[in-house]
DNA sequence: TATGAATGAGTCTTCATTCAT
DNA sequence: GATGAATGAAGACTCATTCAT
């Protein structure tokens, strides 16, 4: 009986699996707008019920994804080649991040730039991107702590960073008929202006914090 | 007769500009997946039919939707303070384009985070940031004629720059609650790093342009 | 003030013939289903509303399009040429008969092929084809009294003659694109084989009248 | 297992086959102008989406009307009567041929009197009277071969015959208020008038082929 | 007499979801 | 657990008609 319960219980789960499978590889391929449970009952080969008796709603399963993209990404983020130097490091993970969303657009999409209120908030536990921005952090605190870099506090540094980092992921994302240069120079350029920009000594006469009056 | 006819053009004017502005209301609140011209109806205190009095449909709505911002974006780009020193210029228009985005959110999101399948296609003019994006190199441009700052060519800075400021624009709009430092030093701290990060010298041991290595 | 009256009376029936002959025009190359009072006020250059000034709506407006139909089609009928031979004569408005449904055959159609409730009833006089039929049945009555033909008696002879045809022209009309023989053979052919069809002398072991039985 | 589908497939097609009866009947009664999916629904009893499970759309629904129409038609053709006298039995296919318009009047509407346009064409195998044609040369044939009737070639005799039983089938069916003659006989005597009006003598002075002169 | 903006009811169709089987 | 027919509400859009001007 106990076995026989927890083999049901992982055919469950490994049945949730394939459906998050199927329903990511859907979303992916036509985006939230036109993604329909029917469509993805006809691609799992069941009746759209059967969806049903797995997740709560539509809302549920792309919540599910949304979370699972956000996991991915600080995974991909905690597995960026680290070495002896923080600021490689550091840019290393500022690379990771670029990377994760050109290889999930749809994902970043979705996790990053719908606006809030298009988003589900039915489910407790709304996914954040806390955990990836905190990884981040750390990383900067290693280069503040260990290799100069500190003419910004913390926090300020990483939200500059992040704030690099998100806007070109996000621009080669949604305007993938501009004009770019070539991507990786683009994507080296704006790590190291980024980093570069956030270094001790200010460039000279570059006027930091004083703000041109504006009218 | 005349006055007439002007009255008249200049009703339909205004009225075409209540529509737009009740759309962008909308259309920024509930995302382009839940937009509906009977909701825009609704919202106008009219009949879904006289949407279509003044425009074609859906997809025409959206496209002036972003014709607009576009057009806005460039006119405070153009009106940013000017001055004799070709960096501060350019520091201004970095800090009038976050600034319009903070001031129109809607605007910005139409220009700049939908993606482009939302958009409509059938329009012949698509509307693009080309022009916004020109004013931004032409004051690269001249930071680099005048004022040092060229170790990156303009082209690639100017991208690397606006991906910088459009990062902090979208993200400071699509996570309102994301617990941020303080908005002005945060905006000033961006500029100063993107304008100084692309400045002639590199940091010392910044290893620009060697890429970290990556499995 | 009484020519006065006159000139607006004339004006308001040329009005009004303006707008049958846009009808009509709009009408035949659009089809009845098509057919919109929108259309028709642009092709008229002038607004929706004005059309309503000269006919109640949409359905007066296409009654009065078939009432011109059967006038047009007994005036037809009535100018078919005529000789000494009843035989001739009768032939002449078969065929007569036939050409106009080729000619307007929209026209055609509406009166002839249309079930009798999608068509109006609420106009009092609805038209018929009553008169055009009277047209057929008194050449067929010369030709009983003065060119034999008498197997069979008025009426039902001419209603035969109808059916043949008739079932020409719709057919020709409704089937466009079946492959037809040579159509002014086949034109000639059935008006032939339905005149001499209803000679007196009845075809060797014809059996008229005599039934095939039938389970 | 098996029988439990066979049921289900039964019970679809029966399904499929109550809708068809019902759009049938709108149609005709209504027209296709008018013929709504939602009335239609409403007729049934179900929901409109409903019918979506049983057709693609108003077009399959429309195609597959017309579909039955032809194949009901030449089931009957081909179980006419058949004797001896291939003349007769000419005769009792184009009996065979009207009884079955005045027997199924919407079928008949759907596969005869519908204008082109009306029907669809996206469906690839288009329904067409031409094997129901085709059983109506092949007994013309035998007329010719083996009973006269040689003065018309085969072809044009054949649809001659057509146009007169379409003729009476589509007044009749059209025009139920017209003051026809008694039914029965005015069948007999079109048939009698179409295939005797065919045989080889023309009659006397009959001019076949000899227009009359128009102007 | 004419306009043209607006309406309201209607069009086909789609979709998340439910429920008897 | 799973099915699949069915629902009900909603989607964009159209059109005959009206009415203030």
């Amino acid at each position: 009986m106990d076995s026989a319960r927890a083999l049901r219980v992982r055919h469950k789960a490994e049945t949730r699996e394939l459906i998050l499978a199927a329903a990511r590889e859907t979303f992916v391929r036509e985006g939230h707008t036109e993604f329909t449970m029917r469509e993805l009952a006809q691609r799992l080969g069941c009746s759209p019920g059967a969806i049903y008796l797995h997740f709560a709603g539509k809302e549920e399963l792309l919540h599910r994804l949304v979370e699972e993209s956000f996991a991915k990404l600080l995974e991909v983020l905690n597995h960026a080649p680290t070495g002896a130097d923080p600021k490689a490091n550091l840019k290393a993970k500022l690379r990771a991040y670029v990377e994760f969303g050109l290889l999930y657009p749809r994902h970043y999409y979705f996790a990053f730039l719908l606006p809030p209120a298009a988003r589900t908030n039915r489910y407790a536990s709304t996914p954040t991107p806390h955990e990836a921005f905190d990884v981040l952090r750390r990383s900067v605190g290693e280069c503040r702590s260990r290799g100069g870099m500190q003419a910004v506090d913390e926090e300020t540094a990483s939200q500059a960073l992040w704030a690099a980092v998100h806007g070109l992921t996000s621009l080669l994302i949604a305007k993938p008929d501009f004009p770019w240069v070539e991507r990786e120079m683009l994507i080296e350029t704006v790590i190291a202006m980024a980093v570069d920009g956030l270094r001790d000594e200010p460039a000279p006469g570059s006027g930091r914090g004083v703000r041109h009056d504006r009218g």
